[in-house]
RNA sequence: GGGCCGUUAGCUCAGCGGCAGAGCGUCCGCCUUACACGCGGAAGGCCGCAGGUUCGAACCCUGCACGGCCCACCA
């Protein structure tokens, strides 16, 4: 027999060891398939409540489907995580007083590796603890050897069709992590910072010629090599051409006219700094001006900075502003709040730098994307995400791939020690870099036989946007390639939404030819109770390890796929996994409650819904299979939520509170063929509905339906039919019941005493509900019913008026005479307030010219009934003794 | 500067043209032999504001306000 209350963790471990030692189901290819590549999480620790979220929801498709009969297939897998992880090592290397230098690079990386593996052992334990039914024997890592043959083919495939290229740009780069970032790892920040008005005099003039400038960042005035003004601003025509020296320095620099200067701002004069600033090395570039360095990448001031060199880029402004101000050069300082440029890994204020660096080249990879989300061939859900993510493909620049950085794919190309010098700057015009995994025999420029490889490794983006074909094996072209790309739907959160998917299409489309997924299910993130982000510094990180001992894996899952909308944020309060562990707790005794009413061996015949039904079995078998329908079209939509949401109440509220409540008579009853057909539909509902359920809660429907198993007979297709007439009538039951109840309630008539009740009234609804006088009889506890198409009110008698009927109650002794008139009159003002509602609108001239039939219909008949009811009431009223 | 999303019961959120819903919380009864992680009953809403469209608007349109997010080269 099963426990009372249902503890998760016996059932938990055992489905999962279960689950551990049977196969994955095999190919049933009559179905079709659906192939799901995880988002691989970072080798960064554990996972969080975010990727449980991802995780449920991929699970609920998977699990859905394969119930459907489709062959499934969900990769797992891990990602290296690049900077990340290795900030992740840097950390606790420093916590043991050592660094990635002192260790030197083979010796990081090799603890790297072995940090991965342990990391990777714990997120499968996660995962499976969660109920994830992934395809272990497929489990990949994006830095592993087959990952890694694809990194390689990809490079090496882009570098052959003129897409890779090696060259000095002004990158964004983090001084902390000593690396460059592409342009969207870094994120924006408000920060309060201040606008310095910077005097420029003329060359050879007084100290009240030339202009003033204004800047956010004055420590890079010793590297300016122009200042601009817009060529239209008449303010500055005249200066344009002539020569300032540049304070501090010394230097003479031109002022020269660019469209791109914004002569609203500041003053209208920009100094220029092409070595530091993106828009300024823009202008440099068509002013052909010098690009001087002096900040360098340890954010250090350089020698270029002349007496200012070494000092760190804060300690430089500071001296730079004094230094200005006693050269009476600052002519004033504002407060100016701006949008500062961070780095997404640690939040240091990036430096844009002058580099050598590896780009992608986007604009050709971005096309075919681009067509594929116009035509309709990649969609993303929700829809309103696809217009941004339009936007980016169009205005996409070239990507940054190389890192300076030691965990990840080491760039595979060789220099020529001949042609290049030791820090790969090219010696002779004509050098070209060899790409390769292994050093080439010969140099083909020089014929030279000494090479290094490039120190750099590629950005961990690089290697994720080859995930969809490298889990199946590209660039081998392998069976599972051809069986499983492209892939059904990608889920994950709109933080990567262009980080991570937009480059997955580019890669998919160029190597593939096709998408690499044709849909996109974004959801949001999770987020801390008051919508914060969870973070370890706010310590606000719920760990799903830790709920799922106190509420069950089932009950975790359930509880972010109710909140599940497409695109929304999830606010995660811990509250959020009562009703879901009540949920699971309801649906044991359920199962419990039908299998203590069947016979401990199975019979011969398993039960099965046929003949004999009465109106709460056809009634439940129509919600049944309307609840189903709706549960595919809310899945087919991705609307997670709403399809866990329906399900819920379908066995709470109508399989429980009704169904099963009725069944109970005749479970009760003496008539051996009501009792059989009773726990027919009980035990095949039942069944049917747990299969439902088992992709949001796996464990314990799995558990109660192998118990159920043997039990558990036909429900045939043609009698799962959605069926109005029973709701219609189970819904004046209810209607009926509610209001006796209500009456009892309200008049402190004790659960157990029963009542009895005269119901006056006639029509269609009269005799349905003397048809169900059985089922009303149980559900209000009435000793007796009786039915009379009029008659008086009874003397000491309370009333009830539902379902166009009157139903009195006598409770002699029992009735307290101004509490019933009090809450007569309560109802009575209730049915007025309805009946004026409703008959404004049965009414209106307008709303009769021009509503639609079936709508009329519908007024007329509630307005007819509202009115019944108040005159109803106001008979009892009248009667009241 | 552009775009997107949100504003509905005390809290967290569904609903997105036809009499305002759920979960949690609150109040009142109940250990009614499946479940007190339960059962029954109730209270609680100018559906952010102002216009418009419509017979009819929480829902569609236009503004506005307040939150949040994304993108963008005002130094």
């Amino acid at each position: 027999m099963l426990p009372k209350t249902y503890d998760p963790k016996p059932v938990e471990e055992k489905r999962i060891a279960l689950w551990e030692s049977v196969e994955a189901p095999g190919a049933q290819t009559a179905k079709g398939s659906f192939v799901v590549v995880i988002p691989p999480p970072n080798v960064t620790g554990a996972l969080h409540l975010g990727h449980a979220l991802n995780l449920s929801i991929q699970d609920a498709l998977v699990r859905w489907r394969r119930l459907q009969g489709a062959r499934t297939v969900w990769v797992p897998g891990t990602d290296h995580g690049g900077i990340a992880t290795q900030n992740v090592m840097e950390k606790s290397l420093k916590a043991a007083g050592e660094t990635r230098m002192s260790l030197g690079r083979d010796e990081f990386v090799r603890r790297l590796r072995s940090w991965t593996e342990e990391c990777r052992g714990t997120i499968r334990k996660q995962m499976k603890r969660l109920g994830a039914a992934l395809d272990w024997e497929r489990d990949a890592f994006t830095m592993d050897q087959d990952r890694a043959r694809a990194v390689f083919a990809a490079f090496k495939a882009l570098w052959e069709d003129g897409l890779v290229y090696r060259g000095e740009r002004l990158v964004n780069w983090c001084v902390r992590c000593g690396t460059a970032l592409s342009d969207i790892e870094v994120e924006r920040e408000e920060r309060k910072g201040r606008l310095w008005h910077i005097r420029y005099p003329e060359a050879g003039k007084g100290r009240d010629s030339g202009l003033v400038v204004a800047t956010t960042r004055p420590e890079t005035m010793l590297g300016d090599a122009a200042v601009a003004v817009h060529p239209d601003d008449a303010r500055y025509r005249a200066i344009v051409g002539k020569r300032l020296t540049l304070p501090l320095v010394g230097r003479e620099i031109p002022v020269v006219a660019d469209a791109a200067v914004e002569a609203a701002f500041g003053t209208g004069a920009v100094k220029v700094t092409p070595a530091h600033d993106p828009d300024d090395f823009e202008i440099g570039g068509r002013h052909k001006l010098a690009a001087i360095k002096v900040i360098g990448p340890d954010g250090k001031m350089t020698a270029e900075a002349g007496a200012y060199a070494g000092l760190s880029r804060e300690a430089a402004r500071d001296k730079v502003v004094a230094d200005l101000e006693a050269g009476g050069f600052l002519v004033k300082t504002e407060d100016h709040r701006h949008a500062v440029g961070v780095c997404y890994r640690c939040s240091t204020t990036i430096e844009p730098l002058l580099s050598e660096q590896w780009f992608v080249r986007m604009e050709e990879l971005a096309r075919p994307a681009l067509a594929a989300i116009e035509k309709g061939d990649f969609r993303i859900f929700p829809a309103n995400w696809e217009k941004p993510y339009i936007e980016w493909l169009r205005r996409l620049k070239d990507w940054c791939v190389s890192r300076q950085i030691w965990w990840g794919h080491r760039i595979p190309v060789w220099y020529c020690r001949t042609c290049y010098d030791e820090r790969g700057a090219a010696r002779r015009p004509d050098a070209k870099p060899q790409v390769g995994l292994e050093a080439p025999a010969r140099c083909p420029v020089c014929g030279g036989r000494d090479f290094f490889q490039d120190p750099d490794v590629l950005d961990t983006w690089f290697s994720s946007a080859l995930w969809p074909i490298s889990v199946f094996g590209w660039p081998e072209e392998t069976d599972d390639l051809k069986s499983f790309y492209p892939t059904d739907v990608l889920v994950t959160g709109y933080e990567i939404l262009y980080l991570w998917v937009a480059r997955m299409q580019m890669m998919g489309l160029r190597f593939r030819k096709s998408v690499p997924f044709r849909h996109a299910l974004i959801h949001g993130i999770v987020r801390d109770k008051k919508g914060r982000k969870m973070s370890k510094s706010l310590g606000n990180v719920v760990d799903p390890l830790d709920m799922i001992p106190k509420y069950g894996a089932d009950a975790l899952r359930f509880s972010l796929l109710s909140q599940a909308h497409p695109g929304r944020d999830i606010p995660f309060a811990e509250d959020s996994l009562i009703g879901p562990r009540n949920f699971a707790n309801k649906i044991w005794n359920a199962t419990r409650f039908v299998l203590s009413n069947l016979p401990e061996t199975p019979p011969a015949k398993p039960y099965a819904v046929s003949g004999g039904l009465e109106l709460a079995d056809r009634w439940i078998v129509g919600e049944f299979a309307s609840m189903r329908r709706f549960l595919e079209e809310k899945i087919e939509s991705y609307e997670i939520a709403s399809a866990a949401g329906e399900i819920y109440g379908f066995l709470w509220d109508k399989f429980c509170d009704w169904h099963l409540e009725l069944s109970k008579i005749r479970l009760q009853g003496e008539d051996p063929a009501a009792k059989e057909t009773a726990r027919g539909v009980l035990v095949c509902v039942l069944a049917r509905t747990l299969r439902l359920l088992s992709p949001f809660m796996p464990f314990i429907t799995e558990e109660l339906l192998e118990a159920l198993a043997p039990y558990v007979g036909r429900l045939s297709e043609e009698d799962l039919k959605e069926d109005s007439k029973s709701r219609e009538e189970m819904s004046r039951v209810i209607e009926a019941t509610s209001a006796l109840r209500s009456l009892r309630a309200h008049l402190n008539v004790p659960p157990g005493r029963p009542i009895r009740v005269t119901a006056v009234g006639n029509g269609a609804a009269a005799e349905s509900l003397k048809a169900q006088a059985p089922y009303l009889r149980f559900l209000a506890k009435i000793e007796s019913l009786e039915f009379s198409v009029s008659g008086a009110k009874p003397a000491h008698s309370a009333t009830a008026v539902a379902c166009g009927l009157t139903f009195y109650v006598p409770l002699e002794g029992l009735i307290d005479l101004a509490k019933e008139r009090a809450r007569l009159e309560k109802e009575l003002a209730k049915a007025e307030s309805e009946l004026q509602k409703i008959a404004l609108k049965a009414e209106n001239p307008e709303f009769l010219a021009r509503a639609p039939e079936p709508e009329k219909a519908l007024a007329h008949a509630a307005r007819q009934s509202a009115r019944d009811k108040k005159e109803s009431l106001l008979r009892t009223l009248a009667e009241l003794d």
